[in-house]
DNA sequence: CCCCATATTGAACATCGTTCATACTGAATA
DNA sequence: TATTCAGTATGAACGATGTTCAATATGGGG
């Protein structure tokens, strides 16, 4: 009988999911998901251990929407294009699921406790396409090297577009951020590309 | 009497820091503060408007710290190496006070609501050193574009220290954080000197 | 000494996530 | 078909939490 189940479970996730974008992750409620699922309070609990797994499969559903729409920046472009492309993309994708992208961030698990192995699995799908692209770039930095620079260029671009989006304040038109990403970026590939230069040259 | 009211709100944000400081902010518990300072449950109502309004005191002084040790850093070195130690001593401040620094970022007020104007003068003060430092290096910079740039810079170095200290499973032994901070902190420096010596030569 | 504005108290309330005894369901078996 | 029974569904109940507020205590001025 595990179709049914599995049948409950995804109900549960698009209820979640629903609900999640447009009140957010503090705006979660198990007993809003579980009236939108059509199914009584405990059955949430029947399906998933409590109410942070059924978060991480929201999660995940969303981390393979941006790793998709990753991709498809990249594709067929040059690799400083692509880069840059990528970098632009993630910010486009922050903006256009502005809730969805927030809980991707807000949510901790217990102290202590670390996201299941299969969840990882779908944060490396975003991160494999930055780290493909910078090989494309850098075809002779050694994997190691690769991974961290590209987690490192991931996360500078991210606390920009993070800082950008939560500033609700003073508007920041969205045209601002994408002249400093083009920035940004810029100069990276810039450094990068000088670093590589001068190594070539014993 | 506000003598003695001025006295239970700095004994209450006391109490809420010690909190933060081992539980996070998660784990703040408006019963534990107000045991902690000494008052009934609903002293806490009085002093302050709700629970939110105390973490925005909390996070306040956090800030105030963090602005000093940003200043140290800066402090006598010329405008590069100030920059990079901004960066380094912004590390090393949110590794050494975790749980405070996290409630810095983690902390949302309601929905629609934004942070007071005394507490956004906290905010100004961290990055006024930002703005400063950055204008001892591009001295014919306009303001609008300096701290624009600088608030650009901030977000990237913050978002590579906090997607560090998040990856709580592989180490990071935080040699290789700091290693990709002087990288990318070189690379931005690198490319902002360019940019203004080429709009030097018209 | 009394008075009253003000502060303090903690029981009560509403809202959460989570549990669990109970009822139900449906397929395998006699 | 009737009977079992393992697995599932249910929602009342529980404990925790932020917040409120009627009742109480306080303390300084007339």
């Amino acid at each position: 009988m595990t179709a049914k189940r599995e049948a409950l479970r995804a109900k549960l996730i698009e209820s979640a999911e629903k609900r999640m974008k447009t009140n957010g992750l503090t705006g979660l409620r198990a007993r809003d998901i579980t009236k939108d699922a059509g199914c009584a309070l405990g059955g949430l609990y029947n399906a998933f251990g409590d109410l942070d797994e059924l978060v991480l499969h929201v999660n995940a559903r969303t981390l393979d929407r941006l790793s998709a729409e990753i991709e498809a920046a990249r594709d067929g472009l040059a690799p400083q294009a692509a880069l840059l492309s990528i970098a632009h993309g993630y910010a486009r994708f922050a903006r256009e699921n502005r809730a969805l992208w927030d809980a991707l961030f807000d949510h901790k698990l217990a102290e202590g406790t670390q996201a299941p192995d299969w969840f990882r699995e779908h944060q490396r799908g975003v991160m494999a396409h930055v780290v493909a692209a910078l090989a494309d770039l850098q075809p002779d930095m050694p994997q190691a090297v690769l991974h961290l620079r590209s987690r490192t260029y991931f996360s500078a671009i991210h606390g920009v577009v993070a800082i950008s989006l939560q500033e609700r304040f003073v508007g920041l038109p969205g045209d601002d951020l994408e002249a400093e990403i083009e920035r940004l970026v810029g100069d990276i590939l810039a450094g990068s590309l000088r670093a590589s230069a001068a190594s070539a040259v014993p």
